[in-house]
DNA sequence: GTCTATACGAAGATAGAC
DNA sequence: GTCTATCTTCGTATAGAC
């Protein structure tokens, strides 16, 4: 395996791919065209289908991106001394969001209500980032309420449902937002 | 003002409205295409633009009416003589949603991000909802809490956003339903 | 791997007969 | 008002040179 060739392979990947995210915060998925995306990123058709090998994979991709920007935050603080408590949590969450972001994953629940490809990674997601709520509020519930785990992993389950919920319509608020209000 | 002539000419706006929803909500805003609605409703292109000016306009009234579609139930809970507490409110809200009708919601939420006509329209239901809520709620708060109606109007609204937060959310979780989910 | 040029198909919208 | 037929544009994807 060539290493070198493969990172700089997989540079041009993430060159491409935040292109396009680009685009599509500001046009919408079905709205950027390949075009675009050339214009974008500087490169040429013929090279993004060197990496991508359809516009629907860069999509796939870009929803990843869009979804699991929070991921790595979320996991900071489960593992810190002083794990927030839900309300901190929901404050962080909220502001730790890109706008950009926010509104390309908008984007890809609407593409996920007819996609199955992007549905899977959609509905993944949500579960994925509503696990990691639950460890989070039990890791303060343990740690700052000082309950023990077996019942603090029961107790944190619907609190992080709420959170995730409130957290996702805090989301869509954010991906509603107009591009021009943003700055103010 | 030919009143017959007039009904007639909504008829049909109606007709192919219902069957532009249909479409959306199996293959989302921007897949259906123009043939497709033709094909449902049993219409020609041609019928269908002497109606309405173009897609857009199709896609702006299927926002408006996959937004508006449980207005008229809420006034209704407003008005009764018991007003169902917040916890019922959103579990009502739940219970009757089509999940059609949820599908083509959250794909206008998407389109909303980056189309400026959607987005007002989304924006203005929202809000439009989350006022009523706030009229049920207090309802609520005065005919069965007994509150006095003036503070009862303040403390419903921070109760109405987060029983429309959870709302929005539920409804993003009805869209993300597959289709061949839905009847079990 | 990356470019330019282009083939191919699809979709929105219209023209004109009835 | 509604139809059929079609015009035009645009977008994805590929071919082939470098």
């Amino acid at each position: 395996m060539p290493r070198l060739t493969d990172a700089r392979k997989e540079l041009r990947r993430t060159q491409i791919a935040e292109a396009a995210m680009r685009c599509f915060s500001r046009s919408g998925l079905e709205r950027t065209s390949i075009a675009d995306i050339t214009a974008e990123s500087g490169l040429s058709p013929g090279s993004i289908y060197t990496h991508y090998r359809s516009k629907a994979e860069l999509v796939q991709a870009a929803a990843r991106r869009a979804l699991s920007e929070r991921a790595a935050v979320i996991d900071e603080w489960v593992a810190s001394d002083a794990p927030p408590d839900p309300d901190e949590l929901l404050a962080r969450l909220v502001a730790s969001k890109d706008p950009a972001a926010a509104r390309v994953a908008v984007q890809t629940w609407g593409e996920a209500t007819t996609d199955p490809a992007i549905r899977a990674i959609v509905v993944d997601m949500i579960e994925r980032t509503r696990a990691m709520l639950r460890d989070c509020v039990t890791a303060w519930l343990v740690k700052v309420e000082h309950e023990k785990p077996a019942a603090a992993r029961e107790r944190a389950k619907p609190i992080a449902e709420r959170v995730s919920a409130l957290y996702l319509a805090q989301l869509l608020a954010a991906g509603l937002q107009s591009p021009t209000e943003e700055t103010i």
